[in-house]
DNA sequence: TAAATTTGACCCCT
DNA sequence: AGGGGTCAAATTTA
């Protein structure tokens, strides 16, 4: 997008995204009940993702006040040289939208892949921190365009402290980048195939939890497919080890692995590019496996918004 | 050699 | 002052 677009409070657009959610999230129930092969039903989510990008999109716009948006003219990421845009940066990070989602192992899943849980985003590490009160550690990722695109998306993964098999993955930021380019699912999985990571596997402690998550862990990374955050971490606490660590982009981006997911198993789909988080949010709340959370942070929503947000996320 | 991760230092906020 | 989040140099991996 340009720079501003001018949606100050978008009064009308709103409305009429808010409309346009109510219908699609109206088809989906219908949709739920219906025959249509998957591949259909699977549609009505990523509209769904779409337009809430949408609502979200015009409204960190005005909230912005048609200062800072994403990728104008000028990409330099993130301007060193004044440290008032840092500030600004800063002040515009804490404001960006924030949602949470659960991941959870399947204890016995080898194999059982409830969902694809990935974002279809490459990440970048950029720290981990121990967490005051938390067992484990806290990842930190950020989009990997960030440099070349500005793009803002941040995402953190932190393992729970009971349940060693959930993680909480908090998302800050809608991304601005381009999508990862197209790979057809056909040799998007052969890719896999071929890049399919051995693990080693050592361990210290044998409570029965860490046990069980453990051969999770084994049974996940021996079909050679774990989203990278949740491996990261678990190398961090578990002496999982992982032959190589790099587990990045092309196996990460349209891997299926053992989570359950907040998505209605909508099984492959590798290559809906679209495949995203949000949309998980809304299905989510239907199922009683979901445990997606969308918070829209500080914002100070426009009335059409707050009404549809209500509603949606109910 | 380029790209990704690791990890201690640093910054900002409470 | 202390904690959470980020940076960036060093290190590792492909």
């Amino acid at each position: 997008m340009g720079s501003g677009e001018g949606v100050e409070h978008g009064t009308p657009l709103m409305a009429e995204l808010a409309r346009a959610l109510q219908l699609v999230r109206e088809l989906e129930s219908h949709l739920a009940h219906s025959s249509l092969a998957d591949s259909c039903k699977s549609l009505a989510p990523e509209i769904l993702y779409s337009i809430q990008k949408s609502i979200l999109m015009v409204q960190s716009s005005s909230l912005d006040g048609g200062g800072t948006p994403p990728s104008t003219t000028g990409d330099s990421p993130c301007p060193l040289s004044e440290e008032h845009d840092c500030k600004q940066m800063k002040k515009n990070r804490k404001t960006l939208h924030k949602w949470t989602t659960q991941a959870r192992l399947i204890p016995g899943g080898a194999g059982g892949v409830e969902g694809p849980v990935d974002d279809g985003y490459s990440w970048r590490k950029y720290g981990q921190k121990d967490i005051l009160g938390a067992k484990h550690p806290r990842a930190y990722y950020r989009c990997t365009h960030r440099h070349t695109q500005a793009c803002p998306a941040v995402k953190q993964v932190q393992r729970s402290d009971e349940d060693p098999l959930l993680f909480n993955i908090t998302y800050r930021g809608i991304h601005s980048c381009l999508r990862r380019p197209h790979t057809d699912s056909a040799s998007a999985s052969e890719e896999q195939q071929s890049q399919r990571k051995k693990v080693k596997t050592e361990r210290l402690d044998s409570e029965e939890a860490q046990e069980q998550a453990f051969l999770s862990m084994a049974s996940m990374a021996e079909w050679g497919e774990m989203p990278l955050e949740i491996f990261s971490l678990l190398s961090a606490n578990d002496d999982v080890l992982i032959g190589n660590s790099t587990l990045v982009s092309p196996v990460s981006l349209d891997s299926t692995y053992f989570l359950m997911s907040p998505y209605p198993i909508n099984e492959e789909t590798s290559d809906s590019d679209l495949g995203e988080k949000i949309s998980r949010a809304n299905s989510a709340s239907n199922s009683s496996l979901v445990n997606m959370d969308v918070m829209l942070d500080e914002l100070n929503l426009d009335q059409s918004f707050q009404f549809d947000a209500s509603s949606f996320f109910s």
